[in-house]
DNA sequence: CAAATTAGTAGGTGAAGACCCATCATTGGC
DNA sequence: GCCAATGATGGGTCTTCACCTACTAATTTG
């Protein structure tokens, strides 16, 4: 009959809800495709963030920034290290704490990562002019604050 | 030390990537609660919606717009048939194809659901204004387009 | 010093999603 | 009429993710 019925529900697009949900959806998801191209996944590339920009933390004090189970952060840190991005050293005042540090390494790959971001963000918000991505990113830096 | 850690690293709010993949996340997942309430998901809601707009779809039709497996489209109208908000019928001219049509009460389940989208909505909008909020929802209905 | 707490580690679980394939009835091409 | 293609269905797999528990080493509390 028709060509092809692609379109999404009215009902849908009208939700603000749907749309941060469904374009937050493929920016993470393509994002995740390109790090994979790496051998890496969303939490490494935060993790690498969080150590780039607040220096060395303790295992837990990571997880407790990022918000995610410490025994998940075992296993993150893991691979970053065996990578060579990253750097295990006990801490000698209470040495039951892991003290992870960022090596040169880790910080050329979180410029790669980083690079890579803002090429899906430039084909994600192709549509858009420049002062038109200045006002989203605005606007969503203000809702992520508040949320 | 400090009183705790939990600032987002700047070298991820920097990315548009990130905000959207964030926010869009929260967004997400605060609206599948909602709706798991009503014993429904997002998927659920998404076919609900396309009815409403489009009329009665054969089985196969909803998949392709929407997007997902043929296989786990029968699940889903499975479940919302049992539920009594969609009626399935053989289509009479191709009695391979099964129409799919919205029951009057599928009509409210998805008003009700809408209206638990706009409280997720007004939650996770709450430090933009109103016009802001506008101006967010036009933006990403262009990114979602163009996407 | 004994007991409770904390940091890291290893492992397992359960739900959700996206895919993929085999089957069966029906239809359309030839 | 026969064969290929199509629509629906049921079944299964494979990740990913968040969460949870048990255990060890080290530290703090009282």
């Amino acid at each position: 009959m028709s060509v092809s019925e692609t379109e999404t529900p009215p009902s849908l697009t009208a939700l603000t809800t749907y749309l941060l949900s469904n374009v937050g959806k493929t920016a993470r998801t393509r994002l995740a495709e390109r790090l994979a191209e790496h051998g890496q996944r969303l939490w490494h590339m935060a993790v690498l963030a969080a150590l780039a920009d607040f220096g060395p933390h303790a295992q837990r004090d990571l997880a407790a920034r990022l918000g995610i189970d410490p025994s998940d952060m075992v296993k993150i840190v893991d691979e970053l290290a065996t990578a060579g991005q990253v750097e295990r050293n006990r801490d000698q005042t209470d040495r039951r704490r892991v003290s992870v540090t960022l090596t040169p390494a880790g910080r050329s790959a979180l410029a790669a990562l980083t690079a890579e971001a803002n090429a899906v963000q430039d084909a994600v918000l192709a549509p858009l002019t420049e002062p038109e991505r200045a006002q989203l990113h605005a606007l969503l830096t203000r809702v992520h604050q508040g949320g």
